[in-house]
DNA sequence: GGTAGAAGGCTTTTT
DNA sequence: GCCTTCTACC
C-alpha cells in the first residue's frame, strides 16, 4: 500500500511506544544535543539481543548476509527492533527504495514505517526525507497489487484489473454456482462463502482439494468433482473479466517470482527484504519470499510461534519453525526473550497458559516490572452485568487518570460485544471497534463502489450484476441479458483484453449498450438516468472526487426506496466521499479501500475525533501486535474462548489457547478476565433462544488459579451469621413480640 | 417469465 | 440478527 493514500479522516490506530519509551528513559541518551547524543548511541538503547538482531550482517550493505530469523516474544520490542535493524541498513548507506518491507496490516505498516522514519532521522541527525524514501513497505497483498499492476504486460494481465474483497468473490463465485446448475441440485449444495472458503484453502495452503475436504470441510467431501469444477469455471470467469481476488495477488506473484525471465529482475530490484509478523503466513506467502530471495541473502524474517492466530486462513506455524533449514547455512537465528510490557504476574499467568500447549514453544518471557495485583479473573452473573463490571472498571480508571485510549476490551468475536456497546452508548462513552463487520461490508457503501467498480472494469461482472438491479423491476434475469448484451457487444469489437485500449472498448459498449437495452416496464422511468450516469462514468467526463459525488446523488433515491434508515446510510456516504477526495484517482481510490479498509466503526454518534478520548474495542485478532494499560478479555469461559466452532482438533484448540495468550499478553499494568456465568444463546440448532450455563475457560484449570486474583461482581452483600447468643435473644425476642400481640386484645 | 416479499435455516477470526 | 429458498403476484 501507499502510506500517503491513508485516510485521515478516519481515527489513526493507537500508538504503541512502550518499548521506545522504556529505552529512551536510558540515562545514557542525556549527554549533548539532543540530536548528537542520538545519533552517537542510537544503538545503545537496545539490550544484546535486540542489537544483534538489528546488526547482524550489516557490516557491508552492499553484499548483505544470509538469512536471519528473528524470534521474538510478546512486547520484546519486536517492532522497535525490526525498524532499528531498517534504521541501521538505511544508516550504513543502504537505499531505503531498495528495501521491501513486508508487515501482516496495514496497521502495522503505518506503524513501522512512522518508527523506522523517527529512529533513523535521529540516527542520521536529521529527519531526511526517509518516509518517501521508504517506498515497498505494505502488505503482501497490497505490494503484490502494485508489482502485478507494473508487470501485468509480461504476464497476460490487463492493467485495469480490479480487485474483489472476500465478499464480491463469493458472489462471483454464487454466479459460477448458479451457471453450473449447482444451486439446483436436489441434495444441498455448499453455499457460496463455503465454497469460497475452500478455494480460498486449497489456494494458501497447497494442499490438494481432497485433503482439505478430509481436513476441514468433511460434510463436503461428496461434493469434490463438482467443486472441482465450479473452481474451474471460476477461474475462468476472473480471468475473463480481468478481476483479481485476495488470492491471486499472491498466486500471481509467487507465479510471476518463479519465472526466470522475470524473477531476476524482480529479485535484483530488493537489496534487503524483511517481514513482520512470520507466524501468519502461508506456504503461498513463504514461496514469495523464497522466489525472491532464494538464498536467504538480505532477507529477514520476524515472529513468535507462540502467537500464531491464523492458521483458519492456511497460515501455518511450520513456515516460521522451518525458515533455518531452508538455507545452507542455516539461517541466523536470534531470540528476545525480555519483555518490556507487562508486569511479572500477568506474564506470569500468560506465560502458565501458553505452557500448557501441547507444542513446547522456543522461548520463556521475563520481565523486571514487578507488581503485586495478579490478573483479575471475575465472575460475573451474565452479559449485563460483564459490561457494567467494564463500565464501571473503566470509569474507575480513568477518574484515577488511565485515559480511555489506554485500555481496551478484547473478544474472540465481533459479536460479543453487543451488550458492552449498548452500554457504552447508554453512558455516553465513545469508543471504537476494531475488527468484525466492516463498514464497507453494508450494502448501500457496496452499491456505490459496485458503480465505480464497473465503471472502472467494464468486464467486472460481479460489479454490474449488481449495479443493474438496484434499479426497480430489474432482478437477476433482466441483469444477466444486460450483462450478454455488453459483452457480446465488446466480444465483436475483437477486443481480446490485455490493454487499456481494449478496456475503453469496452466501455464504450457498456454505454451503447445500456443505451439501446429496452428495459422492462417498471425500470422505464429509471432507466434514462442510469444510462447518462454509466456513459459519463465510463468515459471518465467528471474528474475524480467530482465523480463520487454524482455517483452519489444519482443512487440517493434508490437508497430512500430500498431502505428504512435511509439517512443513517446516507450520512454514510456522505463521510465516504471525503474519503474518497483524498485519494488521486478512482483506481487509487478502489485499490487501496479493497486492500487496506478503514478497521475501525464505532457507535452511531460517527467516529469520534482523532484527539478526542475514546475507549478501545477490538477482536483478538485486530489486537495483534498492540498493547493497553489496562485490559479486559470478555467472556473467558469455555464455548467463547476456545469458541465451541473451534474445538474440533487438537491444533485448534491449540490456536484457540495461542489467542488467549495474544489476549492476555496486550496488558501492560492491568488484565481482567470477565466471565459470565449464564449467558445468551441465538438460535442454535434445535433449541432456539436460550439460557446456557458457562464454565470457565478450560485454558485456565484450577491449578493456575493461584496466578489469577479470582472474585465476584459485583460482590455478594455481607451476611453477618447470627451467632448462638444472638439467635437465643432473637427468639427470645419472637416470642416477646408473640405476648405483646396478644396482650394487645386483652 | 421474472420480480418482490415472506418464510425458513445458519451464525469466528482476516488479507 | 443474514442469506437462501419458496411462493404469490405482475
Amino acid at each position: 500500500m501507499d502510506i500517503q493514500y491513508a485516510s485521515p479522516s478516519l481515527p489513526d490506530p493507537p500508538i504503541v511506544l512502550s518499548v521506545a519509551d522504556s529505552l529512551s528513559s536510558s540515562p545514557s541518551a542525556a549527554t549533548g544535543s539532543p540530536e548528537q547524543a542520538a545519533a552517537a548511541d542510537w544503538l545503545a538503547k537496545l539490550n544484546d539481543a535486540q542489537r544483534e538482531a538489528v546488526e547482524y550482517g550489516t557490516e557491508d550493505v552492499a553484499r548483505p548476509a544470509g538469512a536471519l530469523l528473528v524470534i521474538a516474544g510478546a512486547g520484546s520490542g519486536k517492532t522497535n527492533t525490526l525498524a532499528h535493524r531498517v534504521a541501521n541498513l538505511v544508516v550504513k548507506g543502504a537505499d531505503p527504495r531498495r528495501i521491501l518491507l513486508l508487515t501482516f496490516s496495514r496497521r502495522a505498516a503505518l506503524e513501522m514505517t512512522r518508527r523506522v522514519t523517527r529512529i533513523a532521522g535521529a540516527a542520521l541527525g536529521t529527519r531526511a526525507a526517509l518516509a518517501q524514501g521508504l517506498t515497498w513497505s505494505g502488505t503482501f497483498h497490497s505490494v503484490g497489487a502494485r508489482l502485478l499492476r507494473e508487470y501485468a504486460d509480461l504476464i497476460g494481465l490487463s492493467p485495469t484489473f480490479t480487485i474483489n474483497d472476500r465478499e464480491d468473490s463469493a458472489d462471483l463465485m454464487n454466479l459460477v454456482r448458479h451457471e453450473l446448475g449447482f444451486s439446483a441440485k436436489e441434495k444441498r449444495f455448499p453455499s457460496k462463502s463455503v465454497c469460497f472458503t475452500i478455494y480460498s484453502r486449497v489456494v494458501n495452503t497447497g494442499a490438494s482439494l481432497a485433503n482439505v475436504l478430509n481436513g476441514a470441510f468433511p460434510w463436503c467431501r461428496e461434493w469434490e468433482a463438482d467443486l472441482r469444477a465450479l473452481f474451474a469455471a471460476y477461474v475462468d470467469a476472473k480471468q475473463k473479466q480481468s478481476v483479481l481476488d485476495y488470492d491471486d495477488l499472491l498466486l500471481y506473484w509467487s507465479h510471476m517470482a518463479a519465472e526466470p525471465a522475470i524473477a531476476a529482475d524482480l529479485s535484483g530490484r530488493f537489496d534487503h527484504v524483511l517481514v513482520d509478523e512470520y507466524q501468519d503466513t502461508n506456504r503461498l506467502q513463504a514461496s514469495i519470499l523464497l522466489a525472491l530471495k532464494p538464498d536467504g541473502r538480505g532477507l529477514t524474517v520476524v515472529g513468535d510461534d507462540a502467537q500464531s492466530i491464523y492458521s483458519f486462513r492456511g497460515a501455518t506455524v511450520r513456515n516460521i519453525l522451518d525458515f533455518p533449514a531452508h538455507f545452507d547455512p542455516p539461517a541466523k537465528q536470534v531470540t528476545l526473550e525480555h519483555n518490556y510490557r507487562s508486569t511479572q504476574p500477568i506474564l506470569e499467568a500468560s506465560n502458565a497458559v501458553i505452557g500448557l500447549a501441547s507444542e513446547r514453544y522456543t522461548k520463556n518471557l521475563w520481565t523486571d516490572k514487578a507488581s503485586a495485583q495478579r490478573p483479575h479473573l471475575v465472575t460475573v452473573a451474565d452479559d449485563a452485568d460483564q459490561a457494567r463490571y467494564i463500565v464501571e472498571q473503566v470509569l474507575a480508571a480513568r477518574e484515577a487518570g488511565m485515559k480511555l485510549k489506554a485500555q481496551a476490551v478484547l473478544f474472540r468475536a465481533a459479536h460479543h460485544s453487543a451488550a458492552l456497546e449498548i452500554e457504552l452508548t447508554r453512558r455516553n462513552i465513545p469508543f471504537v471497534k476494531f475488527g468484525g463487520l466492516k463498514f464497507l461490508d453494508s450494502v448501500h457503501v457496496k452499491d456505490v463502489l459496485a458503480v465505480l467498480r464497473w465503471a472502472e472494469n467494464p468486464r467486472d461482472r460481479v460489479a454490474g450484476f449488481r449495479v443493474v438491479q438496484l434499479l426497480p423491476g430489474v432482478g437477476p434475469a433482466t441483469a444477466a441479458r444486460v450483462l450478454d448484451d455488453i459483452a457480446s457487444r465488446a466480444d465483436s469489437r475483437g477486443s481480446s483484453g490485455g490493454t487499456l485500449d481494449a478496456a475503453h472498448g469496452v466501455s464504450h459498449c457498456t454505454a451503447n449498450a445500456l443505451a439501446a437495452f429496452a428495459p422492462p416496464a417498471r425500470a422505464l422511468e429509471d432507466w434514462h438516468p442510469f444510462v447518462a450516469l454509466m456513459s459519463s462514468v465510463c468515459a471518465r467526463q467528471t474528474p475524480w472526487p467530482a465523480e463520487f459525488e454524482m455517483v452519489r446523488r444519482w443512487y440517493e433515491p434508490h437508497l430512500e426506496r430500498n431502505h428504512e434508515d435511509a439517512s443513517i446510510r446516507q450520512a454514510d456516504l456522505v463521510q465516504m466521499e471525503s474519503i474518497a477526495g483524498t485519494y488521486a484517482s478512482r483506481e487509487r481510490f478502489l485499490t487501496e479501500l479493497t486492500l487496506d479498509p478503514p478497521d475501525a466503526t464505532s457507535d452511531e454518534s460517527g467516529v469520534p475525533l482523532i484527539d478526542e478520548d475514546y475507549l478501545i474495542l477490538s477482536t483478538i485478532h485486530s489486537a495483534k501486535g498492540q498493547e493497553w494499560r489496562n485490559v479486559f478479555v470478555l467472556n473467558g469461559v469455555d464455548g467463547c474462548i476456545p469458541s465451541d466452532l473451534g474445538t474440533g482438533s487438537e491444533e485448534e484448540i491449540d490456536e484457540e489457547r495461542r489467542l488467549l495468550y495474544v489476549a492476555m499478553t496486550r496488558a501492560k499494568e492491568d488484565l481482567h478476565i470477565v466471565m459470565p456465568q449464564r449467558f445468551y444463546v441465538h438460535n442454535q440448532t434445535h433449541l432456539g433462544d436460550r439460557h446456557v450455563w458457562a464454565s470457565r475457560t478450560r485454558f485456565i484449570p484450577p491449578h493456575l488459579l493461584p496466578l489469577f486474583d479470582p472474585h465476584a461482581w459485583p460482590p455478594a452483600p455481607v451476611v453477618t451469621a447470627p451467632s448462638p447468643a444472638g439467635l437465643a435473644a432473637a427468639a427470645q425476642a419472637k416470642i416477646e413480640i408473640a405476648a405483646k400481640l396478644r396482650k394487645m386484645w386483652d
